[in-house]
RNA sequence: GCCCGGGUGGCGGAAUUGGUAGACGCGCUAGGUUCAGGAUCUAGUAUAUUCACGUAUGUGCUGGUUCGAUUCCAGUCUCGGGCACCA
């Protein structure tokens, strides 16, 4: 390792200084200044404090909100914490320590680790999801949901575990038994509140093409909301006073349905079934529940299915199909239950295969022996009229006949045009203590939510979080805290178990930094116009679906309420890949290749930790660490410190005089080239025109006093320690975090004299230096008089001169 | 299976609208400095071949468009992420 420069006594200091004199207290808006809303996804204060991934974002976003702040605008740059959440809970109940107690100590741990490395967070806005004053609010917008209709009650299957008393999340679940202690688990049906987030699914998908997000993000979004169109068509099912509905993206292809398919939960079947049929029915049933609990990642997809016994009219040939009953068809999607085209769906061949059932080609161009047709590019509808010739769709396109086979449906009533979404209703609740209380109350099956002046709705303080042992959450051991007595009536209620998910307070904190203290209300109206959208958004990408759709879902319902004035939150989004370990794999403890960034700040300083975590590649993309790479920028600081600051801490002797030409061509280059890849959160390439900056001011006798000023100013976004340091020894008496960003001048840019390559059959020959804007006949009067194009052109036909102004010459001979 | 991203030296990665591939950093080699090592400074460093000048090859692979392709098009292999019987 590099011998030190003195970073451990100036780092600590000027953080303290940006401490104690608010140097990033962000002031209120409006103001006159432009502002620039940059968020950070705030993080789960975990037992295991930071990784490395975890600065990488919050170096990003504090680098462009110092460089922001030095361009003139009014930056809003806050951090807090998602503090509800499952871990805390499991520990209280392992070892008695209160959720409330061991959330804060982590909290203490990570506040302690963020603030080591500098960033430029406005600490009075810090926020905290566990707190009453925030959580508060988190119940005031559930409210607003509940009233406008947007949260029902639903009777939804969880993870019960009977030995453990309590029901367990997904992730507790490991082969159908508990993680802890391997205990069976069941699905058993519980009432759950459910928020309605499926009427917002067209908003949701169209509300994503005016976003500057990464289209694979918008495509993550656009698969999980899954919209599909196509048609409704009733199959009366024969001999009963009822039809089976069914969805299809395919109606060209009705006349190829031989068979329809019900989902084992579907409610007709029990009355629709056969007698001979009844029992094997009821099995596969019961084994299709049993192999969805137990095994649903069984890859061999071996179709298998029940004939019902009975039979539908298919509406447009009033032929006689039988109805199975399979569990590919789900219950969840459409309406449980599907025509079956065998000729052209894959999967509805595989069942027709597997069960001899007919397969009828409607659409032509394909080799139904074989496979099923599935396109509907190609190919032309055949055996597709009525026997009557009163409507066919024979000889179209099928994307055409999708059209005209779904206007007759219309026209007729046996169907209509729908659409689809594979997004369902959200469940919003837990069975949990460490989460927001549902300000509800119960009065058997009576739901009365509580009014606002009854907010914050407390999380009783409890001696043992204990499981219930009945599902309910452990607040159903708070005897005093359940019950509420109204002082009027004398009318016991019980209050809700059940408390809300971890997404809750994430779905809005964006909207409280605006105006963290408010006891009035969740935010300030003004205020809220003045700072929405968030300007930057970065984070995980594993937060790419989720967290992102219920937080746009919530603020579109503030927004119909009229309490945000921007239909979407966050305008753009940067995901950061993901920082691997040194042997290229995801970091784990189990693999030990975790990088504590306490030890790296430690023995390399802060500076050296955020220039490294930006120099190492582009930030969306995921990149391993590597321990030289950090010696790389740290040899980079420690050569700039070492030489222009001597053993006592005074700056060497700097010149006033005017830069040389290449001094100033290369100072101006620096600026604009830092700032146009700053726009681009291009961090890594711009590091590296400092490092350039930097080691040609090394490589001068006499160094200009404008240039290493310049060189700090745009240093310190990135290391902003060092350059506040060293702009101090300097004898400036301002502070760099203000510090207007340089201006370039563009004329200093523009280069005179040009190197211009020559190619022969477009391999380089030669190289000749011409003036800017050169003439054609000069170019190739000097490329033909350079010695090596001589060579390669003596004795050959010249079949082309391509000459392009200022870029390069190419001759073309045989 | 479907939908997205990536594949460039020994390594991380650069390369405006197609126009001199390999910036910057790491590593490595040689030399200076040092009693020595570390640190540091200087020079070199895609591959093959050549004493050298040079020449040939080279951005996963195969084709195509073009005077010219890391860049555009078609196909294909591979790694990573997401979804997954979604009708």
């Amino acid at each position: 390792m590099a011998e030190r420069y003195p970073f451990d006594q100036f780092e600590a200091k000027w953080q303290k200084y940006w401490d104690e004199n608010k140097t990033f207290k962000t002031l209120d808006g409006p103001s006159d200044k432009p502002k620039y809303y940059i968020l950070d996804m705030f993080p789960y204060p975990s037992g295991a404090g930071l990784h490395v991934g975890h600065p990488e974002g919050y170096t990003a976003t504090d680098i462009i909100a110092r460089y922001k702040r030095m361009c003139g605008f009014n930056v809003l740059h806050p951090m807090g914490w998602d503090a509800f959440g499952l871990p805390a809970e499991q520990y209280a109940i392992e070892t008695g320590t209160p959720p409330a107690i061991k959330t804060a100590e982590n909290i203490a741990t990570f506040k302690r680790q963020i603030q080591s490395l500098g960033f430029s967070y406005d600490w009075d806005r810090e926020i905290n999801t566990t707190d009453e004053a925030y959580y508060k609010w988190t119940q005031w917008i559930f409210l607003q949901l509940f009233k406008k209709g947007l949260a029902y009650e639903a009777e939804v299957a969880v993870n019960w575990c009977p030995a453990l008393g309590t029901v367990l999340a997904n992730e507790e679940v490991i082969d159908g038994k508990s993680e802890r202690g391997g205990h069976p688990v069941i699905r058993k049906p519980m009432r759950q509140w459910m928020l309605k987030i499926t009427a917002y699914a067209d908003r949701l998908l169209s509300d994503l093409d005016d976003l500057d997000w990464s289209e694979s993000i918008k495509d993550m979004q656009r698969n999980w909301i899954g919209k599909s169109e196509g048609a409704e068509v009733n199959f009366p099912v024969d001999g009963y006073d009822l039809s089976l509905k069914v969805f299809t993206t395919r109606p060209d292809t009705l006349f190829g349905a031989t068979y329809m398919v019900v989902a084992p939960e579907h409610p007709y079947l029990d009355q629709i079934t056969v007698t001979d049929q009844l029992s094997a029915v009821k099995a596969y049933g019961l084994k299709a529940e049993r192999k969805s609990d137990l095994d649903r990642t069984e890859l061999a997809k071996e179709k298998t299915g029940v004939f019902t016994g009975a039979y539908a009219i298919n509406p447009v040939n009033q032929a006689l199909i039988p109805i199975w009953v399979s569990d590919y068809v789900l219950m969840s999607y459409g309406t449980g239950a599907i025509m079956a085209v065998p000729a052209h769906d894959t999967r509805d061949y595989e069942f027709a295969k597997t069960f001899d059932l007919p397969i009828v080609e409607v659409v032509s161009g394909g080799d139904v022996s074989e496979a099923a047709f599935t396109t509907i590019e190609d190919g032309v509808m055949i055996n597709s009229a009525t026997s009557d010739g009163g409507f066919s769709i024979d000889g179209l396109k099928p994307s055409k006949a999708i059209d005209k086979m779904s206007d007759w449906l219309e026209a007729t009533g046996k169907g209509k045009i729908a659409t689809n979404y594979k997004l369902r209703d959200w469940l919003f609740s837990r069975q949990r203590y460490w989460g927001e209380p549902f300000p509800i109350l119960k009065d058997g099956n009576d739901i009365i939510p509580l009014s606002d002046s009854d907010l914050p709705l407390t999380l009783p303080v409890l001696d043992r979080i204990k499981p219930s042992g009945t599902g309910e959450s452990p607040l159903a051991n708070a005897k005093e805290w359940l019950q509420v007595v109204d002082p009027a009536s004398g009318k016991v209620y019980r209050r809700e178990t059940n408390t809300m998910p971890q997404w809750a307070g994430s779905c809005w904190y964006y909207l409280r930094f605006i105006d963290p203290h408010n006891n009035d209300q969740a935010w300030d109206l003004e205020k809220e116009k003045y700072w929405m959208p968030v300007d930057l958004y970065i984070g995980g990408a594993e937060h790419a679906v989720l967290h992102l759709l219920y937080a746009r879902f919530w603020h579109k319902v503030m927004y119909d309420l009229g309490y945000v004035s921007t239909k979407e939150p966050f305008q753009k989004l940067v995901n950061q890949g993901m920082i691997l370990g040194m042997d290229g794999e995801k970091m784990s403890k189990s693999r030990g290749n975790v990088i504590n960034p306490d030890d790296v700040v430690k023995q390399y300083g802060a500076d050296s930790m955020r220039l490294y975590e930006m120099f190492m590649g582009p930030l969306e993309r995921s990149k391993p660490w590597n321990t030289n790479g950090i010696e790389g920028v740290y040899r980079f600081l420690n050569k700039l410190w070492r030489h222009f600051i001597n053993d006592k801490n005074q700056v060497i002797e700097l010149t006033d005089a005017q830069p040389d030409t290449e001094t100033l061509v290369m100072m101006h280059a620096s600026i604009k080239k830092v700032g146009m890849d700053l726009d681009a959160l291009a961090f890594n390439t711009a590091i590296s025109q400092l490092m350039v900056f930097s080691n040609h001011l090394r490589s001068l006798e006499q160094v200009p006093r404008v240039a290493l000023e310049t060189l700090l100013i745009l240093l310190n976004p990135f290391a902003p320690h060092i350059a506040e340091e060293m702009w101090h020894l300097l004898g400036n008496s301002n502070i760099l975090a203000y510090s207007p960003w340089p201006k370039y001048d563009e004329t200093l840019l523009e280069k005179t004299l040009l190197n211009l390559a020559i190619q022969i059959n477009g391999k380089v020959r030669g190289q000749i230096e011409v003036e800017v804007d050169a003439a054609k006949e000069v170019i190739l009067e000097l490329a033909y008089a350079h010695s090596s194009i001589k060579q390669y052109t003596k004795g050959k036909t010249i079949v082309k001169e391509i000459v392009i102004p200022n870029r390069i010459v190419n001759i073309v001979v045989k």
